[in-house]
DNA sequence: TCCAGAAACTTGAACGATCCAATCCTGCCT
DNA sequence: AGGCAGGATTGGATCGTTCAAGTTTCTGGA
């Protein structure tokens, strides 16, 4: 079995200090050029790893960023986290962090988490899934100088922190257009209770996109919580009371339950979903699609930003979602 | 600004040397009763948690399990994993083990950050999602002695190592039964490719199934790439030439193309799916359902089992499927 | 040739926990 | 009262790295 290979054993053998190699690996500018060829040739030979736990412990810096996973829930959605995680992975360890993940049932037990997190891991930042109103999350990190990005803006915009978020306005405002373009006029909204940041956004850019082509959007709005049932309930709503042509979700979930309330309607009424999620793709449903691996990228951006330079609070980043046509719409 | 709770402050506030404090933590049956509640006491009244990194290098266990998070494929499948990760973060937390996320585009890659993973983390175990014939990998990690478990049986027999996986055949079965017992007595399968650990094994639970019920499954099956459209396909094509009155699949992607192909067919034809994705439970698409928490914690049960005590390899874990009914069978 | 000053490199100490070996109690028995 | 056994407690060393301070070597100008 071959010894462990530490510092001192790339210096013994490329015949300097430990120091010595320790800044060829942080300051190589320090070190004159023969010296650190010198030296990384050991590092090679040897298969040298600088061991981190040992780093750490002196830099109290671990390189690595907690990201929560949920519980899959109506599952639909599901795979957006999935796709985003990816995508944080992937960057964070171009950057040369690592993702560890933790779970949480509720805001409470996720704070005492990041306790548990900074006290024992030391680890250097967070990456927030989802903002709501109040967010006692974002307050607490704030409050202790964790360094942290949601993926979702602040929306009380009381505190400013590092955020990217894609433009849900904008998303709906296009997949609106798009249905005024065919020709449709009667264009209803299904989307969730007033009062979250994320549905009243979405449903804004529907509300916007109507009245800047002329069209009164007044009764042509329902709302209600995420479910394929709820969307065919409610869109058998809208059918019987104001009978719209075409209709522009919240959701994926909401805009299969439209699909299946439609099915047999004649003429065929247009839906649009939110998220491009597997399912979409799958039964063929337009739907507004979020550039995830490309937030994810983002928020590695604005974390390393934070860590390794200026402190200076970096600029938040909004992205520009996009409409993946299928046969719905 | 508190400054930092090392084991020694909690020492002083419980008049015990860090000796003790340490021996509460870690041998609590040699520290008598009453010291011991001073000290949690202590510990508790500080907010003290041990450093992670100061106990890594003293013991060389870092209580980091790696998983690999892979890019959303086709996604339909995509949410299998994810909600594999979140029994795996969940049970790993309880056990006092964090997850840590890795991604690799091949196998060579994926040894590569093993290598990296181990020397500069000292990870103390892999969990491996998905194994197939002369798996590299698990070659890689056993050769080194690195713990690890498959989710996934090991199909070459070779060497054994711990691994937890689904009966699929036993699956596969079950959903061939239940059209049986319908009245079903042509019943076809679409599956991948022979030479597939996991897409042969399913294949066979259906086959035997349909032979123990004395049906014979000659002709009556497809083989293709896993997706939508080859599933659409080979639907058409089974259609076409042995007209089956119900058809199991391998995968929910081919059982969503198949029920696409038989649209409008009558009498209509029964479809069972595999993998009770999302989009099974969006579409009502009958379909086997692996039990994923589950078997996420039985992997953890396994790794600790080799981490924390016996050194004999421990009893590999077969978990029975459930057939998750809805309306497509 | 000599020296100042910079550059390059080396040495000792520290991070916070655990392990080891030595010491100190405590209760019990004679 | 003294001695002893056994468990409880203590100080010192250690893991591998980086920081701070010290020492040597190099460079160039008078």
């Amino acid at each position: 079995m071959a010894e462990k290979v530490t510092i001192a054993t790339v210096a013994r053998h490329a015949r300097v200090s430990r120091q010595t190699v320790s800044n060829v690996l942080n300051s190589p500018h320090i070190v004159r050029q023969e010296t650190r060829q010198r030296v990384e040739d050991a590092i090679n030979a040897l298969g040298y790893r600088a061991n981190q736990a040992a780093r750490q412990m002196r830099t109290g810096r671990s390189r690595l960023i907690a990201a929560r996973i949920d519980p899959t829930r109506d599952g639909i959605n599901g795979s957006v986290l999935d796709r985003f995680l990816h995508g944080l992975t992937e960057t964070a360890d171009a950057a040369g962090y690592r993702v560890l993940l933790y779970t949480a049932t509720d805001d409470d037990r996720e704070i005492a988490t990041y306790g548990d997190l900074l006290g024992t891991y030391e680890l250097d930042a967070f990456v927030l899934v989802g903002t709501k109103y109040g967010d006692p999350r974002t307050e607490w990190l704030a409050d202790r100088d964790v360094p942290f990005v949601t993926f979702g803006r602040p929306w009380d915009a009381l505190d400013a922190h590092p955020w990217v978020d894609v433009d849900g306005a904008a998303g709906t405002a296009q997949a609106t257009r798009r249905l005024l373009d065919a020709g449709h006029r009667r264009i209803a909204f299904i989307g969730w209770p007033v009062g979250s940041g994320v549905g009243d956004d979405r449903r804004a850019g529907w509300r916007d996109a109507l009245r800047a082509a002329g069209v009164d959007p007044t009764g042509l709005h329902r709302e209600t919580e995420d479910g394929i049932a709820e969307g065919e309930r409610l869109m058998h709503d809208l059918l019987d009371t104001v009978a719209p042509s075409a209709v522009v979700c919240a959701s994926d979930s909401l805009a299969l339950g439209a699909l299946q309330a439609i099915r047999g309607v004649d003429p065929p009424v247009s839906v649009i979903g939110f998220d491009d999620t597997p399912v979409a793709a799958a039964v063929g449903l337009t739907s507004v699609s979020q550039p995830l691996g490309e937030a994810a990228a983002r928020c590695v951006d604005l974390l390393t930003g934070v860590l390794d330079g200026d402190h200076e609070t970096p600029t938040p980043v909004l992205l520009q979602p996009s409409l993946a046509l299928r046969h719905t719409a």
